[in-house]
DNA sequence: GCCGAACCGTAACGTACGGTACGTTTCTTG
DNA sequence: CAAGAAACGTACCGTACGTTACGGTTCGGC
């Protein structure tokens, strides 16, 4: 798979009906406690359903998982929206506010273990967790941010010629070691004030890099 | 565990016979191709050795692993050296020469698959794995960052006031979203060429933070 | 009230794999 | 060269788990 190649999207078209999403619900939370060794028959006991409705329903355990990813995304999806102008302390607020997010989601126990079974799973079955979850955390990210930093453009606070390039510094001055050193089980202490300072930080060096000089 | 509590610096003593390390290596070769699900049977056959052996040398499946990463950890073990007084040329080239080797090594097989299992074994396990990878990784990167960036900071080319906190944000410049999109299985076209811009790019990034004004 | 479909709970099957046992082979050492 | 240790190959055991099968129950529609 190349990143152009990228994930389907989550569940295209047909939806699940309630007692589904709660069978999923509890699919996650399970994923949440038990990581990638969560069993069928645990899934069915924790929805109290029937290992039976589990097959009919999803296929297999890959398809579960799936679905189960694919539902967690669909939970938290978000439209991009062109701010259009904005003036410089709007376009700080809200590069700060999307790196406060970003954070807290990385930080997440759902996300770390969501991240964790996509990975786990990366290198042998049908890899569309990866996907899922990259289509779901990195690349969401840049389509609600893009916008952002080409209004930001427009308005003559920031200057960069390649969007992507843009973002991917400042993802990087966000997240820094945070989620993998997460996903390797260790915890680089992101506490609220932490990530709000973070963040901050993160946004004024973006600035640094990426801001128009005030005296030009 | 907290990120104090490290790991445990590769195997603390003792040394594998040239047997033992031939084994070691088909483990690691066997890792990079099935990932976490690698099987002792596999493991033997390949290293032309009894499944009895295995389990004498290396106790059971979480010991083989721990011994199979600690292996490869202990094959790119490098020391740190103070590199005193530098230039600021120098101080350029050097940092782009980690950054070129970083990102070499994230993109390296041998680094996706060791961090895929340390990932997957992160949540159950005793998580050994996490750690020790992390320790070779991540903290063996800052430990040998750290000397050349003080030297920076002495020599009046760069200004901080935390190195710590300065070597994380190199890392994220440098890293970004790579190793992320690596372990899920994404390929963000890491070529030769294209490791050398970024380490450029990063670099002057970092300078363009951290470097001491000439002006002033 | 009756019928069929969907679903629950559970039992059963097959297999993969971690771990152990054991007879045979190879290597070391005196 | 002989004796013992180490290691090889393989067969075996137990269990966990994915998957299937089936009898009982609920429920919407006629």
């Amino acid at each position: 798979m190349t990143s152009e190649a990228r994930a389907g999207e989550a569940k295209g078209g047909e939806e699940w009906t309630a007692r589904q999403r709660d069978v999923l619900d509890a699919a996650l939370r399970l994923m949440v406690e038990e990581g990638d060794n969560l069993t069928m028959a645990g899934v069915a006991r924790r929805a109290s359903c029937s290992k039976e409705t589990l097959y009919k329903w999803f296929g297999d355990r890959d398809g579960l998982l799936v679905a189960t990813v694919q539902w967690q995304a669909s939970k938290v999806r978000v439209v991009p929206v062109d701010p259009g102008r904005v003036d410089v302390d709007s376009l700080t607020e809200s590069l700060e506010g999307y790196a406060r997010d970003w954070l807290k989601v990385i930080a997440s126990d759902t996300s770390i273990a969501l991240n964790r079974v996509a990975v786990s799973h990366a290198g042998s079955g049908k890899d569309n967790l990866g996907a899922i979850v990259l289509e779901n955390g990195r690349f969401a990210l840049a389509k609600r941010l893009k916008p952002v930093l080409d209004a930001g453009k427009r308005a003559g606070h920031l200057a960069f010629e390649d969007a992507e390039t843009a973002f991917r510094t400042f993802f990087g001055l966000v997240g820094r070691d945070v989620q993998i050193r997460l996903l390797l089980g260790d915890w680089p202490g992101l506490t609220e004030a932490a990530i709000a300072e973070d963040a901050a930080r993160a946004t004024r060096q973006f600035l640094a890099l990426y801001g128009a000089r005030k005296e030009q």
